[in-house]
DNA sequence: ATTAACGATTAACAAATTGTTAATTAAAGG
DNA sequence: CCTTTAATTAACAATTTGTTAATCGTTAAT
């Protein structure tokens, strides 16, 4: 089609794939959880062989949307074919559109973010090159001299995060199916600054009251787990309940 | 610039204005209030004098977004070149880019929304051709044969609002600077179904002690006005407090 | 001048939810 | 058996809800 109206020169799907790691902080401890993020490194050429744009530095997974596919499935396409990572939930957060963001012309990019279980991304670790794509903590990431607006674009993802950690059962996605209260305290604790979950006497009578998980039984007895104490402690999983949240109303339910 | 990918047709910036309108009830009582959108009748024929796509069809004000501006600004300046409204807070909300949404081609649409404090609006009802440009109840709105996907971004941008009103302050824009609570409980009610909102008994004993609104004194006495009830009521003003809500906590603060 | 009506508050109080501090518990490792 | 360590409970005062029943300050009608 010919229209009259300048057209943009490009239009892009950049996503931002977090998860948590667990590092073991000794027997019987539970482990010290970190956010991280997976960045690709550049290449030098691009796949015709011309020198690629921002080469060598460290970029977001991501790539031209397709003109018979949405910026959302291009996002899928391009999580499988850099990353080797599938199925995974992806959120579009935001639009990155200034004039000057590339120095190859107008393009257009959508930013989306993943929440990647630790466990989905050991497939990747073996298909790829590990040197060229890498989990980076959140503080170390930012110091890297990243591609394009990048830096921004994770800036506002993990301000996403946070809101989504804080409002929803995001969580969730970075838990395995059952899990024990210190693993919940510990994947919010990566995200949310506050003192009602970083103090376990708050946190721990709090915790099993919330309307959102159940205590998993096992033929009627309480399943415990000794995976990081030696008491047992109590699995829990998240219900279906979606908690609503209001500043005029205290109360998650009803 | 030439490039080797596919580009898209057309980038555009849609924008959804919202208004709550009051309606006199009778003397004495608070009005009743409205939630509705402002719409634009297209043209037969677009600026050029061809036939303009989806002529005669009810659509969000917006348009194409020029090369050297962002889809932001291209709201901001559609908004006042469409509507004569300046000034507002807009928020971009979404993308919609399906390969099939416009009949024109690949074109990638950004969606704002902004919230128009009545009075706002009343400046363009002069300058404008009424018949062109209307306020539509939401219900009235989504029976018409709305342009493009244009009922899905209202849809949508219906649900951002709903979240806004719940989890922010964001009741303060629909709201004068000074206001009686049964004023913010009818801006609350006309997006927000509550039982805590809706029942008189619970709203007006929890509404004075939220954090982020505060009764307004005259020197040194309470403000009271009596726009809407005979007995003179307790004036509020919004201040700069910005709660925080979590699911996994209850308090507003700290 | 009295009084009924009607929103807008206030009062009062039982019920439920917090925040805190201090016990308890179970298993590992001497 | 004793100590240590996390997980979990107990206990209780302090605070916050949910509800129902008064009050209060006007207006409009006897």
């Amino acid at each position: 089609m010919k229209n009259k109206f300048t057209t943009p020169d490009g239009y892009t799907s950049d996503i931002a794939v977090f998860t948590i790691t667990s590092e073991s902080n000794g027997e019987y401890k539970p482990p010290i959880k970190k956010l991280k993020i997976m960045l690709i490194k550049r290449s030098e050429l691009d796949h015709e062989g011309n020198p690629n744009s921002e080469a060598g530095k460290w970029a977001l997974p991501g790539g031209f949307v397709r003109p018979n596919e949405t910026a959302f499935q291009a996002a899928e396409r391009k999580l499988l074919e850099e990353t080797g990572v599938d199925g995974l939930r992806i959120k579009h957060f935001g639009v990155y559109d200034s004039p000057n963001r590339d120095k190859r012309g107008w393009i257009i990019s959508n930013a989306h973010y993943v929440i990647a279980n630790e466990a989905a991304l050991k497939k990747r670790q073996t298909t790829y090159d590990a040197s060229d794509i890498q989990l980076f903590t959140i503080n170390k990431a930012l110091e890297l001299d990243l591609a394009f607006d990048h830096r921004t674009i994770i800036d506002d993802a993990l301000w996403f995060i946070k809101k989504d950690m804080a409002l929803t059962t995001l969580a969730k996605h970075f838990l395995p199916k059952e899990f024990v209260l210190s693993e919940l305290q510990g994947v919010l604790l990566t995200v949310l600054d506050d003192p009602s979950i970083s103090s376990d006497a708050a946190f721990f009578r709090k915790a099993p009251t919330l309307p959102f998980i159940e205590a998993v039984t096992e033929n009627g007895k309480p399943k415990k787990s000794n995976a990081y104490s030696k008491t047992p402690a109590q699995l829990y999983r998240f219900t279906d309940f979606q908690p609503i949240v209001s500043v005029y109303k205290n109360k998650l339910k009803g």
